[in-house]
DNA sequence: CTGAAAGCGCTTACAG
DNA sequence: CTGAAAGCGCTTACAG
């Protein structure tokens, strides 16, 4: 099948290509008799215009790129869910790409998509990432940029986050409300802002409340997964007898907790509390069901295209645009584990 | 800052575009001399091709299209890593859409992408599509497919699949091989290959080892989920007080069974055995675990990039393309459900 | 209302 | 070994 052009439809209508040109895109300056053949003519054809051709011109991709840590993981997958379905709406097109945590390929990824020419960049950072330069030069080059939920404060962009410490704040509280005396916690790696910022917000809780903050009582859950929870809660079990309540930094890691509890008789939470985070939507069927914080993943997607997209407008226009971070809400959900 | 062209160069060198052009492509014709001093200028100003031109005239966009029924889901998110993780390697960048089961928004999605001009397309069909004329459509205009997972056998392009008949036939063999002999079937909606082959599978098997098949024994789980899990199950109870084994399309359909016999006392295995299918990494969490047969996700999605790659290689040199099938092994797991 | 012409930035067949 | 020229398919300022 034969590519179908304007000049095509132009010769077998006896007309200059700039009028089918403008026909097609409904300037004022043609007459309805022509735009009508023009337009009878090109459907006939199936005509679809290059794309290749248009962003040549036009110097739009109509493209986004999406850079995230780890694309199988509940929370990121509805984040790509949320962005996805809110670019389609706008006319936009995802470009996913998986940095596996690591800086190296994150920097490599920023590095293609700016050569792809994709009209905007969103990106979850890697927890190795510390040096940023590679997100300045996405600045330097004025494309849209936006960060959301594994941010860096050393950029000014637009952030779609939660509030970290506040949520972690409240979960440890809770904790302590039904009566928890003793809280360890199961962070995350040392240098993600939201790992510091849920440390923080427990911590803070701690203190606030007249529990002394016990550093041996923080294990490192280095990939917040399921078998960090196994690990981090024997080790817990062989160091302390007298916890009595777990904040862990995702479910994955409290359900991990949870399974070795189970195996060894220790009760949740009569004998132990845990309090889970993100709302993973198994933390429901485990038993116990384990109480955790919400994380909007699929609200968090879609907010954050939404922000690209008027960035993208502006820049489109040459207007100013003045960076927004926006926290999205999380809510404390009681179940059975606490 | 503005963007540099191979025109910025030559002018800063004083020689003509178009040796520009062949030195940074090594071409035999240029003198050494001459290349060495155009790519140090080049890196000199950063200079990074204009793809949206290259694209024009290659005629390719180096990029593919991926649409899947659900982001958010274990198995699909995994296909998803093994397609980005491969398709990167060889210098391809992946478009991810999501038809959510829709046979409309799969008919849209293709079009998007033929108008696009990604150099391939990658699809697992939604539940919903019967009329398959938008991937006709795709062949030709020559556009190098591959169907996944869930195929139709009515159209001729690669495929990569396991082979579900034989996988449910060995997960009900093993439901037999324990003793089983009432044993039910959670399957999934009517119109999928895959969940047709898996109802076959459990036919046969019960057919083969003289046990009746009884179709007031099969529910149907429409979205597979946990949610019809718990439905089918409650359902069954209601139904019949004879069944001893149930085999579900789903490990998370599955779970959703086992989470109403934990809560009713049912005990499983003793009372009940369950065989789920897709071994999502949940499933050895659970109480009990789940016996289940391994769905290899991550190789499925770099086995389908890499075949789609061949064809997209081969039609770059107009040569003949003979599309494959590709089956992949699975494996029955044994754990404390069965 | 219509169209010739320039140009987006690159590639490549061809001439010298 | 180098470069002028044509062309990929479109858009748009300009002339008539």
């Amino acid at each position: 099948m034969k590519e179908v052009t304007l000049k095509q439809i132009a010769e077998n209508l006896g007309i200059s290509i700039t009028t089918v040109s403008k026909a097609l895109k409904d300037y004022p300056d043609v007459s309805k008799k022509t735009k009508a053949l023009v337009k009878k003519e090109a459907k006939k054809l199936h005509y679809k215009p290059n794309v290749f051709a248009v962003n040549l011109r036009t110097k739009e991709s109509k493209t986004v790129g999406l850079i995230i840590p780890e694309v199988v993981h509940h929370f990121f997958s509805s984040v790509i869910n949320g962005i996805i379905e809110q670019a389609e709406k706008k006319g936009y097109l995802v470009i996913i790409l998986q940095s596996n945590e690591s800086y190296k390929l994150e920097k490599k990824q920023i590095d293609l998509l700016i050569s792809k020419r994709v009209d905007g960049i969103m990106i979850s950072l890697a927890n190795k990432t510390v040096d940023i330069s590679h997100l300045k030069r996405v600045k330097e080059l004025e494309i849209p940029l936006l960060m959301f939920d594994k941010i860096s404060k050393m950029i000014d962009c637009s952030k779609v986050v939660i509030n970290d410490r506040e949520a972690a704040y409240a979960a440890t509280k809770h904790l302590i409300d039904t009566g928890c005396k003793r809280i360890a916690h199961f962070r995350g790696a040392l240098l993600p802002q939201n790992s510091i910022d849920r440390f923080l917000g427990y911590k803070k809780a701690l203190e606030d409340h007249g529990l002394k903050y016990d550093s041996s009582l923080v294990y490192i859950c280095e990939n917040v997964d399921y078998n960090d929870g196994i690990n981090a809660a024997k080790q817990l079990l062989e160091d302390h007898d007298d916890v009595d309540g777990i904040f862990t930094i995702t479910d994955l890691a409290a359900i991990g907790a949870i399974s070795v509890f189970n195996e060894k008789g220790i009760r949740v939470p009569d004998d132990i509390s845990i309090m889970g985070f993100s709302n993973w939507f198994v933390s429901s069927a485990i038993t116990p069901s384990l109480s955790t914080v919400d994380q909007p993943g699929y609200e968090m997607g879609k907010v954050a295209f939404k922000q690209l997209y008027k960035e993208m407008k502006a820049r489109r226009k040459h207007e100013d645009f003045e960076p927004r971070t926006i926290v999205l809400e999380t809510k404390l959900i009681k179940r059975n584990s606490t």
